[in-house]
Formats: structure tokens, sequence, C-alpha cells
DNA sequence: TTATATACTGTAAAAATATACAGTATAAAT
DNA sequence: ATTTATACTGTATATTTTTACAGTATATAA
């Protein structure tokens, strides 16, 4: 998702707060009230950029024709687009906009239970366990897993997919396919970061 | 709060779905195109109505102001509820009511191509290919279908999923399962029904 | 029988709104 | 040095939209 102005985000800002304040819309003139601007066409233009890099669409005719296609606030009314995030090797996968590779609409509460974004599966050490690589696995951020949750934990730099299993302060990372070797952790020497837990996987076929 | 006459609760039906789907509320003109109405005044009095029985407020001398202050529906934002549909023995996965397991809020757009129920898995002929049993199959209805494609066949009472490959008048439907053996049809001596063909996958960990 | 409320049609005008066009200014990139 | 992108002002107009007014029809209540 292409980047926005600085102006452009305060434009969707105002949009975002007016929609939430009265419940629909606003017009040019009113976004021009309320930043500042003294032409109308200054709001247009920045919601003109805003459509074209996918923030919001406009209905061409029709007044108050905005809708927001992507929140830059994580509004609560928006929550239907869940965003995508690639297991990458490095680094906690952050919900930060640069790592978000794009948003699918659903609904947070379509697992029985409840999550926060997708990850993308790289690799092929969960394939007995019908987890195919480009899967995407929906991860629920807690640091409350038990032994055999999926889980992804962060070693060093290192993010990975993997059933858990804890004892003491020995902690295995099991893969399920019989090619890879269970990642053997001791507590007391390294440091694991339990980044969630996948509560469901969606497919595109 | 007031009860609404059948005409005043349609109207506020009617502003509530527009607003699902737009995400701005509907002007007079379009509630009358929405309800068969010919006078822009038929909508104007309804709302005025639902104003008076504080179901909606109405900004004065806005255009769309219309703003929902009771929904009458508990509406799950722009949630879609979609079916989930048992992979049956005996017959065609209809969405009769009766067939329907369960609802899950998620959006028919959440795959590259849109679909109009879940399949529930049964049986391990498609293991190999990650699909287990009680995945969620997301099934477009369509005849369309290519070799390759993972389908939904009906061979008399019998439903089942496999990839489709068609030469002529041989159908064979391939499983991803070395213990199951492909199916094979000669389309002059029996019919086979396409259903649909799976365009994603759903799997509740 | 006469109100009274609901449920509209049809018309029209005033106001709100989108949107095109012609400019200006500034900073960064080429 | 010139182009390009951002970020506006200012004006004008066609269109959309609200909203008032004048009616019609029907069912229900007093």
């Amino acid at each position: 998702m292409k980047e926005l102005t600085k102006q452009q985000s305060k434009v969707l800002a105002c949009v975002e707060v007016y929609l939430n304040k009265t419940g629909f819309p606003p017009t040019r003139a009113e976004i021009c009230k309320e930043l500042g601007f003294k032409s109308p066409n200054a709001a247009e233009m920045h919601l003109r950029a805003l459509e074209k890099k996918g923030y919001i669409s406009i209905q061409s005719g029709s007044s108050r024709g905005i809708s927001i296609v992507k929140s830059q606030q994580a509004f609560e009314k928006n929550v239907n687009q869940m965003p995508v995030i690639g297991l990458v090797a490095a680094g906690s996968p952050t919900l930060a906009e640069e790592n978000i590779e794009k948003r699918i609409p659903c609904d947070p509460s379509m697992f029985s239970d409840s999550f926060d974004y997708f990850l993308k599966v790289k690799g092929l050490s969960m394939i007995d366990a019908g987890i195919h690589e480009d899967d995407l696995v929906a991860i629920k951020k807690t640091i409350d897993v038990k032994n055999g949750d999926l889980v992804v934990v962060r070693l060093e730099d290192e993010v990975t997919l993997k059933y858990f299993k804890k004892n003491n302060h020995n902690l295995e990372l099991i893969p399920a396919n019989k090619d890879f070797s269970t990642i053997e952790v001791d507590l007391r020497e390294q440091e694991a970061f339990i980044e969630g837990k996948s509560v469901g996987l969606i497919r595109t076929h």
C-alpha cells in the first residue's frame, strides 16, 4: 500500500473522525473548514489522491459519497480488513504499516477464538499439519499458550511457527515434517519471545 | 421506545442496509428508488417520523445527513454470515436452511474469487493437498471448471470433493491420498453434476 | 359522521454539493 | 535550469439534494 503524504493523512483522519462523530462522511467544504483550507479544491485533490492510493473510494456525483476502504487509524469500525504479515526471518512480526502485505476482508471472530493478524507461512516445516507454504495462519497475540498449541515464537531475530512444548526451562519447538528437526531451547541460556498462537488458517486456491 | 409502523420499519432497514453497503446514508430519492416510492416526500415523511420516535437523527440542511441512533436490526457491521454445509453423502449440498450447520462471520470476497458457502470436509481423501477432516472449503457455485481445479461433484446421490480432470466423455475425480483411488466416470453412461469449485479453505485450530 | 393518522403522488424552488478550470507558490528531483 | 510533485487559492457552474407546499386515498377511532 502506497504511503500517504502528511496532508493526505490529515484529510483521511478528518474524514474518519467526521464519520465517527456524525455517521456520514464530510463534504469538501466541511473538510476545508476542519483543516483550515480556503478552497474546496484543496480537499478535492487530497481525496482524489487518497482514492488513487486505495484508502477511500469516491462515488462520483454523489454528495458525501466517500467510503473508507482502509482505515489508517485502528477504528473498531473497520476491523473487517485483517492485516497479512509475511513470516519474515528477521524481527518481530509487527503490525507496522510497512510489514503489512495486504488486508483481507473478514471478521476477527470468524474462528472460535479472535485473532489479530494473518501470518503468511514460509517453508514446509508444518506440512504434515496440513499447513502449506503461503497459507495464512490467523494469529492471536497472547503469551498464554499451552503445550500442543501452534505458536509463533521469536528466537533472536528469527520468527518461527511450530508446535509448542515446554517443561520447566526446556522449550521444544516441534515441526510437523520428518525432514525438519525440533528446535530445543534452554530458557536459562536463550530468550524466546512468544508472539502469539494460531487460532485458524485460511488458504486461497 | 415508540413502535414503528411497517413502512417506517422498512425505511429504517433501507437506510441501514444502504449505510452498510456504501458507507454513507441514502438520499430521499435513493430511498424511494429502493422501496418503490414515486415521491421524495414519501421518504421524507417516514424519516421525520423515525426522527420523532428517536430511531435516527437528521442533520437539517445537510445532504445524506441521516445517522442511526437506534438500530432495529442487530447488524453485524459489514460482515456477512457465510453458511457452512456438511459434505453429506446423499444429495446436493443445497443452501436450504436445514442443511446449514452454522454460519461464519466473514466476507465472500476474502479469497481471490468470491464464494457462496463453506463445505465441511469429511474423510481423508484430500489429505495430501493439506485438506483435513472438518476443514471448511469455500465453494463458488459454478460449472465453469478447468482440469486441475478442486471441485465439488455429485454422482448419483454422493457428493465428493476432488481434483477435476476431463477428456471428452471421460471424467476423472482424483483424490490427494495414495490410499484412495481415482473415480472414473464415463459421461455417456453416468451423469455427473458439478456443484462448484473451491476458491479457498479455512480451518479452526 | 367526522376527525385523525398513515401513506403516499407530484411539483418546484432554494440550498448544498461536486467538480471543472485557471492560477500561485514551494521544494525536491533531474 | 527545468521539470515534477505537492499543496494550495479563487471562481463558477451543473447537478444533487433538501424541503416546502398542494393534493389524493384509505383505514381507524371518536
